[in-house]
DNA sequence: CTGTTAGCGCCTTCAT
DNA sequence: ATGAAGGCGCTAACAG
């Protein structure tokens, strides 16, 4: 039978404790200037009204806040899951309150920004393919400090990290020793991160006056993807396969397994990003040790550096290094 | 060479109209009763001075916002981070921000509380086995709408989901025709929701008058699970494994397929908390078909129902299936 | 249709 | 050590 509670304000507390606003709002903020005895009458009023300080009011007032914002696609995929622990676990060292948004589309995008700019937050890191350069402006043309990671936009601060040449020389490998053709696994609604890679996988493919056609699409999931790739497999049993998330790799791997091919005598498998799914299949994925909860880390770290300094650009390249296991040679 | 930008107010964008605060605000605020002209002058204005509305300032004056909190352990885990991802799915749906804390520890949760209590947001859902009946009173005491997902308070809102008879009836199983023991795989830091678990496999052993001390104590993680259970089975070569999240289920699947064990002839495994990893061991990995997304999705839908009518009190108990794939018979 | 005024809850000089 | 008063940016009656 609960109705809703009046809440107190530090003008109750005040009332209560027999002193004024500013004293009360001084033992609030635990300032020192106050007697013991004043002191504890506004503590004691506080408990008796369950008091609870009105965050907005004060952020209004002090004009200040202690929120970031971090825009993500979506909180599906693991590998972002594990950037966004890094990210919030480095803003609880900071003290940073993260307000969470995910943008599915386009659409989505100029609405978010919005909302990030009427927050008035000290900051926001994106991780998203979604926003370009100039989504990104409107957000340091406010003077919101704003890192993005994994993207590589020259003018703003950013967190990557370089595979680019690894991609290449593995490919370049597969064409002049292991005279094996390349596969690309590329997702139907690709994201950015996803052109790098075939681009990389083109660069190495041009550089031996090659062309490189071999791009498998594939819906984004690891269910609708095996059957695919098992189809494909029929006519395919040599090969080698790239994608960029593990969990793709992973179908197509099981494919090939499935249709009793060798892995990775005949076909080998990669991923760019590997997660623990790398680890626990048999045989276990060959993929690159991005170390997303890192990545995320780092990522607000370098966002703090921005709010002090807002005048800074950092770029940060992170290496990370090819671990070959069992799906490759 | 960017320096802190004196952001406008709807004061200089009213100035700027030549027009007064109020008109401006109904511009702003897409209120109908605006001259043309006027609204023009003020729209100009606008996009000349960049203006963003201070949504601080409005929450304020309004006594309002669009936030809602989510308090969850950490979002390490892929269960966790889909029932983030159906919770923010849902909250889009009804415009809401959404503030993220995460606590580790004790500690951690009065701090969090406080933060939620003072930010005046208008909800919040608890994931999180570190919240007690107590914690989550000190919401409800402060007539903000909570609820809670897979915890048992009574007197909360909440969506729980019963597994309790089929991991009984399972058990149950193996006892009785199986023939079969069953040993628990639990992790050190044990959850509310494993001691759940742990507690029906009890009862069933207690049924059929015998007592359950098949606990394997096992490390929160894919890795270090795996040898020491791989140790395990060289004295146990039958039995039927259950864990709680079926990363752990794995490592023990993986190590028992290394020791060259039939499953599911000699062992045989499942877990309770199924996510893609179980589709993508070989063989497949016998789970619940908990949709952590759904369940996520309809937690905020129950909050948004109690955000319009507080004195609800709604318990809502999802219904999931055991789903036998390669490891059981 | 437009302007005036009084808050929202809190912080912060500035006096006392 | 304490109090009074103004202001943070915006909304919402209330007049005109």
């Amino acid at each position: 039978m609960k109705k809703t509670i009046k809440k107190a304000t530090i003008y109750d507390v005040a009332n209560l404790a027999h002193t004024s606003l500013a004293t009360a709002s001084r033992v609030i903020n635990g300032k020192d200037n106050v007697s013991d005895s004043t002191k504890q009458r506004v503590l004691d009023a506080i408990k008796e009204l369950n008091y609870k300080p009105n965050a907005i009011a004060k952020d209004l007032a002090t004009k200040s806040n202690t929120s970031v914002a971090i825009i993500v696609p979506e909180i599906n995929y693991t590998y972002i899951s594990h950037v966004v622990a890094g990210l919030m676990d480095c803003a609880k060292k900071y003290g940073y309150d993260c307000l969470i948004f995910t943008t599915e589309d386009r659409a989505d995008v100029s609405q978010v920004l919005n909302k990030v700019l009427s927050k008035r937050v000290n900051g926001v890191v994106v991780f998203n393919d979604f926003l370009d350069e100039k989504d990104v402006g409107v957000l340091t043309d406010y003077a919101v400090p704003v890192v993005t990671i994994g993207l590589d936009l020259k003018t703003k601060s950013s967190i990557t990290w370089h595979y680019k040449n690894q991609i290449k020389d593995i490919v370049t490998n597969c064409l002049l020793n292991k005279k094996q053709d390349v596969y690309f696994l590329k997702v139907h609604n690709g994201s950015k991160m996803e052109q790098r890679l075939q681009a990389a996988i083109s660069e190495a493919y041009i550089e031996q006056n090659k062309e490189f056609t071999n791009v498998i699409k594939v819906p984004d999931s690891y269910k609708e993807t095996y059957p695919i790739l098992k189809e494909h497999f029929k006519n395919h049993p040599n090969g080698f396969y790239i994608s960029l998330r593990d969990s793709i790799a992973i179908a197509a791997l099981n494919a090939a397994m499935d249709m009793q091919l060798k892995v990775p005598d005949q076909v080998e498998f990669m991923a760019v990003i590997g997660t623990k799914y790398s680890e626990l299949t048999r045989p276990k994925l060959s993929s690159f040790n991005i170390n997303m909860r890192e990545l995320g880390f780092k990522g607000m770290e370098t966002l703090a550096k921005l709010i002090l300094h807002p005048e800074l650009i950092i770029h940060e390249k992170l290496p990370f290094g090819f671990v070959s296991r069992g799906t490759t040679k």
